[in-house]
RNA sequence: GUCUCGGUAGCUCAGCUGGAUAGAGCAACUGCCUUCUAAGCAGUAGGUCAUUGGUUCGAAUCCAAUCCGGGACACCA
């Protein structure tokens, strides 16, 4: 079957669009690009399925729409027989009717390839770096868009042909670990996670929120101090600034402005927050750390210790993996070198306090601060140092950074300076940058403990699909084993939790309703896990079974019926959605694909004209029919799956 | 202030390389389970695509200005 492998290396839309260009060619001796044709799919109440707007065309055809309409329609029809069998013309829109043994052919030949789409290897390899915890509290609902936007672009990489490596660069170090140190200390008795029965990562989450109220405690004294113009707490330049604070708020256009107010309450509070017993003792604390104190170590391990494990059962159960770990405990003095580089290229200048800086400012940027007057380093300094180690660990092609927009600027410098100091690294770097997830009140604030936590989604996500399955329990599942129905209520709990935030384009904000988020109807990954299910549910009959067995050989024969056509299409489209989802770097593109294919097959199934299901498969009219319909129907659970598992979600054969 | 992202149905979102009458889901209302799984299907209702101007055969889509909202512009990470 060379023949049909020669066609099928195209999507339908590529062959329209080359035989486009030929006939134009050929018919107005015009030379146009592919990229000049515009395909879209045929407006349903239309004839065809796949339309060509030739508005463009007439300005060298020198005719009127419906004439070229009609001249490019009769080329192709007369010269691409295989692929397009009939054409109609409305005003400018040339309406392609696609061979119907085109379609046969295309779906003997992929129906059971699970490979179908799925891109060989390119050759170019891809890092995606993503989650990147902190290491003083639980996971929460911003993680879970971000691990999960994480995973699905690394799947839809790997199915575009890349080698992806996925790693996590854990944030294991800080005065943020330090609080939950000190705190520990003080306050747990020597409480572990084996003695209290609390998750690691809870455990010493719980012990950060105890340090922050500690400190809100402490540093109320202090506030009303600062309030009061007493500023014993304060060294000379601070007491200058509160100065300026305190007077600043007593004006009365200051009193009159309720923002303005608590901008400068924030900043009182902030300094009196940083002179607090407890904070000072963070701080010492974290020199020690740096210094290398056994102690001060030893408990730094074990906590992280407790961090990981809970991770690891969080991770686990999300179904979400890494290749390889970076620790910014590990990295966080790198970049030194790289400041010594730029420095002698004169890329990088020194201040008169020896502080390192870069210019940015032809850029449009503003100076940017690498090296502080002490010769200790800063964020953009560690980044610039990882992106380095990264670099010579795998020497990828692209680098891509999964971490939320409020970083937007910062990684448009990253990649400037590393492409200023020269680095191999600078034309791969790519911030996915995704939007911030709010609740229907509000941005989160763990200060202010309005955040999800991911354990806590998980458990009650996966028990509102056990609730919804019991109620179906006794009809269909009756049969399944304990374990077997946990497994489900997890793919189903699960999987709705993946498809509700990756189902939005990532660069918008996206406002989480819980309630709407527990939904298993409608746009949902329970709506496609459904539509899978009752497929697998077909191919199981028994009635069906003599008819499975011979579909590798058979190819249909005979005219189409509209959804079987409908069907056919869109699942031919997935190689095109594929391509779509990493141009965008979105994974919504794959869910709003899935959707609609669910959607489309559930119509299909559901069709009923006088009582009689139209395209009934068990029951089909006769022995062609049912061997097409088991073909689509087949190639349609096979892109379900595949869809889904681009997105990291689980697809059940029963539910 | 500068930069940046966004504003589409009551709510949550698609559509944005310009193309036909702007689409889904939720919520509301009608119907459909002796017939392959009703977690479903079919339908009704719901729109000044923020506003104004421009580009053109044609604008939700491109450009400009304005309004509203998020974020960034740290010797924090």
């Amino acid at each position: 079957m060379l023949f049909a492998l020669i066609i099928f290396s195209m999507s339908v839309v590529q062959s329209i669009r080359t035989a486009a260009v030929a006939a134009i060619k050929s018919l107005y001796d015009q030379q146009v690009t592919e990229a000049d044709i515009s395909v879209n799919i045929t407006k349903p109440e239309f004839e065809g399925e796949y339309t060509i707007v030739v508005f463009p065309f007439t300005k060298f055809s020198r005719q009127k729409p419906e004439e070229t309409g009609q001249r490019i329609g009769e080329y192709l029809q007369n010269n691409h027989q295989e692929l397009i069998s009939g054409f109609n013309v409305v005003k400018g829109f040339l309406n392609l009717v696609i061979n119907h043994s085109y379609w046969a052919a295309f779906l003997q030949q992929q129906y059971s390839n699970t490979k179908f789409g799925i891109q060989p290897a390119n050759g170019k390899k891809v890092m995606v770096e993503y989650s990147s915890p902190n290491t003083n509290k639980p996971l929460h609902l911003g993680h879970l868009r971000n691990n999960f936007l994480g995973y699905s672009i690394a799947e839809i990489l790997k199915a575009n042909g890349f080698e992806v490596i996925k790693t996590n660069l854990v944030n294991d170090r800080g005065i943020h670990i330090c609080k939950s140190m000190l705190a520990w200390q003080e306050f747990a008795h020597g409480d572990t996670p084996q003695s209290t029965g609390i998750k690691g990562d809870h455990l010493v989450g719980d012990y950060y929120v105890k340090f922050e109220s500690v400190v809100k405690e402490q540093a109320e004294p202090i506030i009303d101090r600062v309030l009061e113009r007493d500023f014993r707490d304060f060294n000379p330049t601070e007491i200058e600034k509160l100065e300026k604070l305190v007077t600043a708020l007593h004006k009365p256009e200051v009193q009159a402005d309720e923002d303005k107010i608590g901008k400068i309450m924030g900043d009182i509070k902030e300094m009196s927050r940083n002179k607090t017993e407890i904070m000072l003792q963070a701080k010492i604390m974290l020199q020690q750390w740096e210094a290398g104190n056994p102690e001060v170590r030893e408990l730094w391990n074990k906590m992280n210790g407790w961090v990981y494990e809970g991770f690891d059962v969080t991770y686990k159960k999300l179904g979400i993996d890494f290749d390889k770990m970076y620790y910014e405990s590990e990295t966080y003095l790198l970049g030194k070198d790289l400041v010594e580089d730029g420095l002698r290229k004169g890329v990088l200048f020194k201040k008169e306090d020896n502080s390192v800086w870069i210019d940015l400012t032809a850029d449009g940027l503003d100076e940017k601060l690498l090296l502080r007057g002490d010769g200790t380093s800063v964020y953009m300094t560690q980044d610039l140092g990882t992106a380095r180690l990264k670099y010579d660990d795998y020497q990828m092609d692209q680098s891509i950074y999964v971490v939320a927009d409020e970083q937007n600027y910062h990684f448009k410098v990253l990649q400037l300076i590393l492409e200023k100091l020269g680095e191999p690294s600078a034309p791969g770097i790519f911030h996915l940058s995704y939007g911030m997830v709010e609740l229907p009140h509000g941005r989160m604030k763990s200060r202010e403990g309005t955040v999800v936590d991911a354990d806590d989604m998980i458990d009650e996500m996966v028990k509102a699909a056990e609730d919804k399955t019991k109620e179906h329990i006794t009809k269909k599942l009756s049969d399944l084993s304990e374990g077997e129905l946990y497994e489900l209520y997890e793919t189903i709990g699960l999987g709705a939790m993946k498809f509700f935030l990756l189902r939005v384009d990532p660069k918008k904000r996206m406002i989480f309703n819980p309630e709407e988020s527990i939904d298993l109807n409608g746009f949902t990954a329970a709506f496609v896990q459904y539509a899978h299910a009752r497929i697998k549910s077909i191919l199981r009959d028994p009635g069906n079974e003599d008819a499975v067995a011979e579909l590798n050989k058979y190819t249909y024969n005979g005219t189409l019926l509209p959804m079987e056509k409908e069907l056919i299409s869109l699942n031919e489209q997935f190689p095109g959605i594929l391509a779509d989802a990493h141009k965008e770097m979105s994974p919504s593109v794959i869910a709003n694909y899935a959707f609609q294919l669910a959607q489309t097959f559930n119509s299909f199934y559901a069709e009923k004209a006088d009582g009689v299901p139209t395209y009934s498969i068990t029951k089909a009219e006769n022995e062609e029919k049912k061997k097409l319909r088991l073909q689509i129907i087949q190639l349609t659970a096979n892109t379900i799956a595949k869809s889904m598992q681009l997105l990291g979600i689980r697809v059940p054969e029963r539910m």
